[in-house]
DNA sequence: GTTGAGCGTT
């Protein structure tokens, strides 16, 4: 409220300057799109495996994270991106130590990490008959690196309508199942195929916010968790219940937050499991009913589709 | 050259 200018100018830059620590050497000058957001993808393009953004305000000194949905990255202002220096957020990076900030030494870290996390090939259902691999290519290449695209074909070479892809990263393929794709006009199933049915490792990427305060909204939440990730989903029960549910992108985050405690809006909050601590005997296994992922509801299509995509894959076959 | 739920070899 306190119109305090400082240094903002009116000048509108196409270009943000990021860098993967607050080094002003290494930053790496980003351009964003006609409407002001940076696609991740863009981001991911000059430091691969990142999966936010944050800065540290001029005047309070904190770090402020930077709004992630649907893949674009949303200027903390009205007035845009400004002159701030940008801090790329990898997976897991900020539960380290500070007092490692080798920037070349993260970037390898971030690349082992992605490593652990296991990538599966896609299947692609109902795809356009007109498809090409490099049209599908290009279209999963808003989600991420692409390493792979195979379209089926008859012994006639004619297209059965369905692919496979393999995206490089877990979390291009993590974002790529939180939603139903329409490509050329037709929805797009993406989802992980049988033959891989309960390979793909699973943990709840949705964590538990306990003591929240009245005056904490969904989206003070989401601000402040987004700098440990990219957040997919926030609830916040109303009437005001002093708890609220995160959603993380990538379970790795989820998981490391839990079991701690966190200062937002001058109050304390304690993560932990959303999982129900009283569960049914003999439940190791995080996928399946009860609290999968929830990634519906992000995109209600102009058709109303059912949520069969992403990864709840119910049918029990045997 | 047609078609529209499904599950991948080269």
């Amino acid at each position: 409220m306190n119109g305090k200018g400082e240094t903002f100018s009116e000048d509108i830059f196409d270009y943000i300057k990021v860098g993967e620590d607050e080094d002003d050497i290494n930053a790496v000058e980003i351009p964003c799109e006609h409407d002001g957001t940076l696609l991740l993808s863009t981001l991911v393009a000059q430091f691969p495996g990142a999966c936010g953004l944050k800065y540290r305000h001029p005047e309070t000194k904190s770090i402020r994270g930077i709004r992630l949905n649907d893949g674009k990255l949303h200027p903390p202002t009205e007035a845009g991106w400004g002159k701030n220096l940008y801090i790329c957020v990898f997976p897991k990076e900020n539960k380290r130590k500070m007092d490692d900030v080798s920037s070349e030494n993260s970037a390898a870290k971030t690349k082992r990490l992605e490593k652990k996390l296991t990538c599966s090939d896609l299947i692609c259902l109902g795809l356009p008959w007109k498809s090409t691999e490099e049209s599908i290519k290009q279209y999963f290449e808003q989600f991420g690196e692409v390493v792979m695209v195979q379209l089926k074909k008859d012994k006639n070479g004619s297209f059965k309508g369905f692919g496979f892809i393999r995206f490089a990263t877990y979390a291009s393929q993590m974002r790529a199942l939180a939603q139903r794709h329409n490509i050329d006009g037709r929805w797009v199933d993406v989802r992980i195929p049988n033959s891989k049915e309960g390979v793909v490792p699973q943990m709840p990427c949705k964590v538990f916010v306990g003591r929240c305060t009245e005056d904490m909204t969904a989206d003070d939440l989401r601000e402040y968790f987004s700098s440990f990730g990219e957040v997919t989903d926030v609830f916040v029960p109303r009437p005001f219940r002093a708890f609220g549910f995160v959603t993380f992108l990538d379970p790795e985050v989820a998981q490391s937050l839990c079991g701690e405690d966190h200062v937002i809006k001058g109050a304390s909050v304690s993560v932990s499991s959303a999982a129900p601590k009283i569960k049914n005997k003999s439940n190791q296994n995080w996928k399946d009913d009860s609290y999968g992922p929830n990634w519906d509801g992000n995109r209600s299509g102009p058709s109303g589709g059912p949520n069969n995509g992403g990864l709840m894959n119910c049918d029990k076959k045997r």
